[in-house]
RNA sequence: GCCGGGAUAGCUCAGCCGGUAGAGCAGCUGAUUCGUAAUCAGCAGGUCGCGGGUUCGAGUCCCGCUCCCGGCUCCA
């Protein structure tokens, strides 16, 4: 009996009883059958040997579509199982899925990997690809299942069945002698990996959870063809070379040491330039936006942190207490408590809100060890926070402009792809289930008056209220989320915050939290690995570097150098005893983005030569015109 | 915190089977006065992350700790 499949073009193909995705891709075309990978069957990935029912919807997946390399990863990750427990009998295996740069395989190995392991590993699943070996794919029963994986020892398995819903199909994927339990899909033969690398090895816990065993996790990375893996490697490479932790001291920015501690951090002079550059830029856009700045202490009293609840819900976050005059004082982990405070220092009228206070505020976490990084996440940072206690019902008009707000802040820095999400109701939360509709409701208004379409995140909020999460994309296209609005249904209640309405009636506000750069360190690293170290001229430490051809240029040098610094250029003198080249060398690397070379010629003509960093030079220019174009260059972005 | 890898001059790194530490760059001094990404020569620079142990002898082997890197988990 024959069957009807419907094909994305509305086209209906007629097929076998019994057909498979790969029976009906070669029915459409013999290129097709060639680079057929797998298919989606109503929209879900299936196996290129899954059969087909009449009236399916069918699409092919070809090599050259990410949902193929998706499954030639996940076949990768197969191979090396399978080479793994030929190299290493007595290793079970769990789980090995693709993932957005390549795959990994969680194994049970007593004595875990070595690094060198890999190459092993490496040679044996070369053998196994050369064999060509093709995937089979066997649906068996439940019982037949559990049996086969327990013989074999693989007690992980044999729990995922344990897990399967009852209804679902059990498959299991053959290829050579060995075997998995998995959904598939899967590459038609081993011999389509074309090229692969392991590239790393880690702990990971059963199920993602640290109170299972811990598992030995193998990375690595596999491509239809060398010339994709060889461009991937570059671009690792790229961000390698971007890794603000290596700019920052090569460029000077900042450090941390062992003497002080792990996650607290030095900005150094230049580091520090640019902090001060960015935090400059930031109160004054703050006033001009309407928010009061506000300064607030380190450390504040337990009982503070009693009732704000941080004690009950952000302990193990929080430094250990110290005791003064028999209290115990904790270093804040928020400034929450403290704008509160202010707020609370007088009778508030519905005229004065929003009242809006900005600060940043250095705040200190306690973040386990294992997942301290650079700038990106420390102990001791400075959050770009304000609270806005608003009227709830001005709440949607409250929170557009603070959108719009840090849509423009972040457009400054350069960034120019914005994601924005919006993250609903969790299970275990406090406040009224129309509260946090009418809020979700005024974020998601809010978002599109911004411009913005944001994604759902359901159930992502916080235990406190809905928020708006904006997560930008830097030069290399990865994703850090940065801007956040939180409304707060919980502190206004704790603290019993009110304010006095037009019925001359207590009125309770509600409470935003909004951060627009997360903190200053986690930003200044994002930046340093966006500009890959080369800050645009506005924030660069050194602006203009002044660069003499000898000695005889030297006092003319200086005397442009001090004129430019009267209208506030930042410019140094290089005035080392080395040749020109030389000087433009430091001055690149360096990445200060404008150079002024003086020799003779110039210093005759009045003027100097403009370099510009990674572009070149840009020849002579006199005096005045030198100056104009250093200072719009160096111009302020509004 | 857990798994894996590390820590040698300011930086990047070499140092074999345990025999008492080396290069390049940076720094300093001198020569050179030079036109768009490295001028030459000389000098100086180290408690081999910290503490303990094994040994006649430890940068090297063992144990503990600190810090760093890649992950897990978590998050600004």
């Amino acid at each position: 009996m024959g069957i009807a499949v419907k094909l994305p073009d509305g086209k209906v193909l007629e097929l076998a009883g019994g057909a498979t995705i790969r029976d009906a891709a070669a029915a459409i075309g013999a290129r097709l059958a060639k680079d057929a990978v797998a298919g989606k069957v109503n929209g879900e990935v299936r196996d290129i040997r899954t059969p087909l029912k009449d009236g399916d919807t069918l699409s092919i997946i070809t090599r050259q579509m990410p949902e193929g390399l998706n499954v030639l990863r996940h076949s990768a990750a197969h191979i090396m199982a399978d080479a793994v427990q030929r190299l290493f009998p007595g290793t079970k295996v769990t789980f090995g899925p693709a993932t957005e740069t390549g795959f990994y395989y969680d194994f049970d190995k007593p004595g875990g990997f070595q690094m060198e392991d890999l190459e092993k590993i490496e040679a044996e699943m070369a053998k196994i690809i050369a064999a060509d070996h093709a995937f089979q794919r066997v649906e068996i029963s439940r019982d037949e299942a559990i049996r086969l994986f327990q013989e074999k020892g693989e007690t992980f398995k044999v729990e995922h069945i344990g897990n399967i819903p009852k209804d679902e199909a059990i498959t299991i994927f053959r290829h050579g002698d060995w075997v998995d339990l998995c959904e598939g899909p899967h590459i038609p033969s081993t011999g389509w990996i074309k090229a692969f690398k392991l590239t790393a090895l880690a702990g990971a816990y059963w199920r993602g959870d640290e109170r299972n065993p811990m598992l030995s996790r193998v990375y690595g990375s596999a491509f239809f063809d060398q010339e994709s893996l060889d461009k991937f490697l570059v671009q690792q490479e790229e961000a390698k070379r971007r890794d603000h932790r290596k700019l920052g001291r090569e460029l000077g920015l900042f450090s941390t040491v062992e003497e002080i501690g792990a996650g607290l951090v030095l900005w150094h002079p230049k580091g520090a330039l640019v902090r001060k550059l960015i935090e400059d830029f930031w109160r004054e856009e703050h006033l001009k936006n309407g928010y009061q700045i506000v300064y607030t202490p380190h450390v504040g009293k337990a009982d503070l942190w009693k009732q704000s609840g941080h004690l009950e819900n952000y302990k193990e976050n929080m430094y250990a207490p110290m005791v003064l005059d028999n209290a115990d004082y904790f270093c804040k982990p928020m400034n929450c408590p403290f704008h509160i405070h202010i707020f609370k220092d007088a009778r508030r009228s519905y005229r004065e809100l929003p009242v809006r206070y900005c600060e940043l505020g250095a705040v200190y976490r306690y973040e386990r060890s294992g997942v301290l990084h650079g700038l990106m996440r420390v102990r001791g940072f400075t959050q770009d926070d304000a609270h806005i206690f608003v009227q709830p019902e001005k709440l949607e008009e409250e929170v557009v402009g603070a959108l719009k707000f840090c849509m423009f802040f972040l457009r400054a820095f350069g960034f120019t792809g914005f994601d924005a999400y919006v993250a609903t109701r969790p299970e275990k939360a406090i406040g009224e289930q129309s509260a946090w509709d009418a809020a979700t409701a005024a974020l998601r208004k809010a978002c599109e008056a911004a411009g913005l379409n944001p994604m759902l995140d359901e159930g992502g909020g916080a235990f406190y209220g809905p928020k708006i999460d904006v997560k930008i994309k830097d030069a290399i296209g990865r994703a850090w989320q940065l801007s956040t609005i939180q409304v707060d249904f919980n502190l206004p209640e704790r603290f019993n915050l009110e304010y006095t309405g037009k019925d001359n009636a207590a009125h309770r506000p509600y409470m935003v939290h909004r951060a627009m750069l997360g903190s200053l360190e986690r930003f200044f690293g994002i930046l340093v690995e966006h500009y890959a170290g080369a800050f645009p001229a506005w924030l660069a430490p050194e602006q203009v570097r002044i660069l003499p051809i000898t000695e005889r240029n030297l006092d003319y040098c200086q005397e442009l150098a001090h004129h430019l610094r009267s209208f506030g250029v930042r410019v140094e003198l290089d005035s080392s005893n080395e040749k020109l080249g030389q000087k433009i060398r430091v001055a690149e690397q360096s990445k200060i983005p404008l150079m002024v070379i003086v020799g003779d010629k110039d210093q005759t003509a009045g003027g100097g030569s403009l370099r510009e960093h990674g572009k070149g030079d840009r020849g002579f220019l006199p005096r005045e015109a030198l100056i104009e174009e250093i200072k719009r260059s160096a111009a302020r972005p509004s």
